[in-house]
DNA sequence: ATTTAAATGCAACTTAGTTGCATTTTTTAG
DNA sequence: CTAAAAAATGCAACTAAGTTGCATTTAAAT
């Protein structure tokens, strides 16, 4: 199964915490939240920010905070642009490539902030 | 003067917290957050927030959150792109147009996440 | 099967930001 | 110019997402 190899090849412990956890968010295509998913996962959210950021660090989860405070995290490998309204506080994915050229600069991740077309 | 005018104009009382909240960020072409001036403003936090809340209804400022879990504002007429680092947390203003073309949306702030040069 | 290094759960803690309320200040009306 | 009404401020207590220390459990190596 592709998720335990993904945690073997980093060198990771295959813990069921962790395979939930990528199963969680390979399946979804929307940046996911504690709050979002503490009901369907039964761990303490130590255990969970504790993976979040073991995830990051190894590159297999991309995070960023939102406008509510809360920190969002999606798959790297389907990396994109988000648009976060800032009346409703939804995410939504963006398939437009955005056209910063920064050299020197590592782009990870763009995020448009506006109103969406529900609130606008 | 300017700044008395845009209070007045938008209905808002003219008090000395105000004032210098406004000529603070006009004055800055940084984004900043409560913690940055804190120390020259003599106002009670919950006074700042308060009164940020205000202006950004107002469309005087424009906040967004960072990825320190702060927010920033800045005002609303210099509103520009920017660019913050994953690991010193900076923020960099960017001159660069965004591209992203989203009808029925109404675009605010294009944040561009990654890791900036000095990091890098 | 045993050891050990790492992962987990729990509870206590941190901190940016918020809220309730008493007091002060601004502005408007007389 | 003064008084009344409405809004702004300061203070202290609170909120909530996320973090940390530590005892216990579990994965995996020997």
């Amino acid at each position: 199964m592709q998720i335990e190899e993904l945690i073997k090849n980093k060198k990771l412990k295959l813990t069921p915490a962790r395979k939930l956890l990528l199963e969680i968010f390979s399946k979804t295509l929307q940046p996911l939240a504690y709050e979002d998913i503490k009901s369907e996962i039964s761990m303490d959210k130590a255990t969970f920010y504790r993976n979040m950021t073991t995830f990051e660090e190894l590159g297999i989860l991309n995070g960023f905070e939102s406008n509510d405070k809360k920190r969002y995290y999606e798959m790297s490998e389907t990396l994109h642009s988000h648009f976060i309204c800032s009346l409703c506080h939804k995410v939504e994915c963006l398939n437009e490539e955005n056209s910063f050229s920064l050299k020197g600069y590592k782009i990870e991740n763009v995020i448009v902030h506006g109103v969406c077309m529900r609130c606008n």
